[in-house]
DNA sequence: CCAAGTAGGTACCGTACGGTACGGTTCGTG
DNA sequence: CACGAACCGTACCGTACGGTACCTACTTGG
């Protein structure tokens, strides 16, 4: 065996395509779809083994996150030299990133599943869907602005803040709607748009025109 | 009986007291908690009565959310003369009642039960959610922009636009996070005002000093 | 004082789930 | 070839839920 594998989840290829099969059932059917049955039937395994692979139902449900989360790597960005303008297109693409992965179907389901068990298992699988999904987003957009600070681009005293800040102008309330069943957005790349503007209006050291501050058109 | 009792829920005060057990177990111990007998346990009714009430599992949710819609009564705001000073403070108590429903027991536990509900009813109970929870504070929050720009004191194009700005500058993840299980902020003050001094910066007609800008602290 | 409606208590039914056990089959390996 | 491990399919078990039926107790109104 070798030493160091990092924490990486290290399932066989069988054993993913398990995941992948329990993922389409959650996405199609929610929770309740996701029987241990229903997951042997659909994924031509038996029950026994997804007991002797996963443990657990909760087991599953952590390894289904952990398996998703090492898909969406994030790409770590080149530190080439900002300007006013990349950060800007910077900003905005990690806007429509953001936006993109929010309202993906996997991404629903998965924060439903984990919303739903929250209230009884100590919301452990609200943590790691936290721990592996958001934390390589929050770090591309941390230093993304921590970037532009150094580059006088940006002023802020707190980074956090700034982040939840530009984060907040990005998703509003959307998430929970669409948590909660409604569609998304019509035009992600308008949103982004918008809330990069109000960022740089925010946070930019150059003075944005008054064009940046005219909001129009909405959902 | 009154001709008229708008769409008023209705329930004698004996399936208030029930709605309350229900609501207390709900927050107590979550979706799985809220089974029927356990609420004829708690509540010290018979099943049968609850299916004669509510007629089902899905109506007795239903009436949960009315239930507690009813008690959340927005107050009409009277229609003062609007100035700067009142404006911020207005947006301010806004900003502070909205992260206090927000992160309330019995809000977060509807939430979840209406978003772990959503894959399998058509978001039946998250329309009713929005319906009854949200409307009354979205009607606030834009009685209150809005009279801020007919008073001169606010600039936007699109109303509806800035008041999702103004409603992610106050929340940004925090409602999401609280859903998965994180605790709420430790100073719900602290952020409202930071979101409102952004929205004013972002909005406000009046040159805001740098102070405002200044975001410090975090969490 | 009694009839009728209302509500509580309990037992019950069908179902479906999580989890386990067992026999048969494939596949890699000495 | 033979052995054992891994795995599949299925049958099974205990449990707990939603929902229904039935019976009793209390109120209410004439």
């Amino acid at each position: 065996m070798i030493a160091d594998a990092s924490q990486m989840p290290d399932f066989t290829p069988r054993q993913n395509e398990v995941l992948e099969q329990a993922l389409r059932l959650l996405v199609e059917g929610g929770d309740k779809a996701l029987t241990t049955s229903g997951l042997a039937r659909a994924a031509n395994c038996s029950k026994e083994s997804l007991y002797k692979w996963f443990g657990d139902r909760d087991g599953l449900l952590a390894a289904m996150i952990a398996h998703q989360a090492s898909k969406v790597r994030t790409f770590e960005r080149g530190k080439e030299r900002l300007t006013a303008e990349s950060l800007h297109d910077h900003l905005e693409l990690f806007a429509r990133d953001l936006l993109e992965v929010l309202s993906g179907d996997v991404s629903l389901a998965l924060n439903r599943l984990a919303i739903g068990q929250s209230s009884r298992d100590g919301s452990k699988l609200g943590k790691l869907l936290v721990e592996h999904g958001r934390r390589q987003i929050d770090r591309r957009a941390m230093a993304l602005i921590d970037s532009g600070k150094r580059a006088g681009l940006l002023r802020f005293d707190d980074a956090d803040g700034a982040y939840h800040t530009l984060y907040g102008l990005i998703v509003s309330d959307l998430h929970v709607r669409m948590l909660l069943g409604e569609p998304g957005l019509k035009d992600n790349a308008r949103q982004a748009e918008k809330a990069v503007a109000a960022f740089l209006t925010l946070h930019g050291t150059r003075q944005e025109s008054g064009e940046t501050l005219r909001f129009s058109s909405g959902r």
